[in-house]
DNA sequence: AATAAGTGCAATTATCTGGTTGCGCAAATT
DNA sequence: AATTTGCGCAACCAGATAATTGCACTTATT
């Protein structure tokens, strides 16, 4: 049963976002996670579940410990969304850079 | 009164991206962007407030009508979170480059 | 065999969210 | 002057969300 999620609703949460970030360099199991939080270890699970939901996380389980790391190529995908607007600021920037350089020449 | 809110919320609704990709390149007006969606020009406004919280968009009254458009700089931020996972994606990409050229070293 | 530890799932609840409808106000049109 | 148009705001509502609590299951420890 997948349900089909959003990534960009998925880091919508700031637990969540901390979340992505405490997993992407290490696998951490949900009571250490946890740890990191105000919130209980059943909070911090169904965050992950919606992380799971949407393809964010993979899972590894040893012995009765689940250890929980970031896809981070599916990170990916926020930054393929940004692309459109990559472009409109980088523009925008050399537009400042040569608006920049006709003052500096005129102050020659 | 200025209510502080979450850029990364702000694109978390599919609508939202919607209008922010609208206004991206060209001013717009609420009901020019209503005529986009299937929702009332109240929902889009709404919309736009929330976008105009977290400074994302620009306002430019002309007459009654008011054009609205995107702040592209801010939309930096969200690149700007993505900085720490991006290190990651590309050791991984590298490593997997390695992969592939000792295995094509190998089949020689 | 009994207990403790790690986990996911279901039920519940308060809050947030996105939408509609009905205003009131200012600017344009008649 | 009267009407139309474009807009934001407030009230309201159904559905989503994030958190807690209680439970059952599996794996280690004693």
């Amino acid at each position: 049963m997948e349900i089909r999620r959003d990534i960009f609703q998925a880091i919508a949460d700031p637990t969540r976002r901390a979340i992505i970030a405490l997993i992407a360099t290490q696998a951490m199991t949900p009571n250490a996670l946890a740890e990191h939080f105000h919130t209980s270890r059943q909070a911090v699970s169904k965050h992950i579940k919606i992380l799971t939901e949407c393809d964010l996380v993979k899972q590894e389980q040893q012995g009765r410990e689940i250890y929980y790391s970031l896809d981070i190529q599916k990170m990916k995908e926020i930054d393929k969304w940004l692309d459109q607007f990559r472009k409109l600021w980088e523009t925008q920037f050399n537009q400042l850079d040569e608006v920049l350089a006709t003052l500096k020449k005129q102050k020659k």
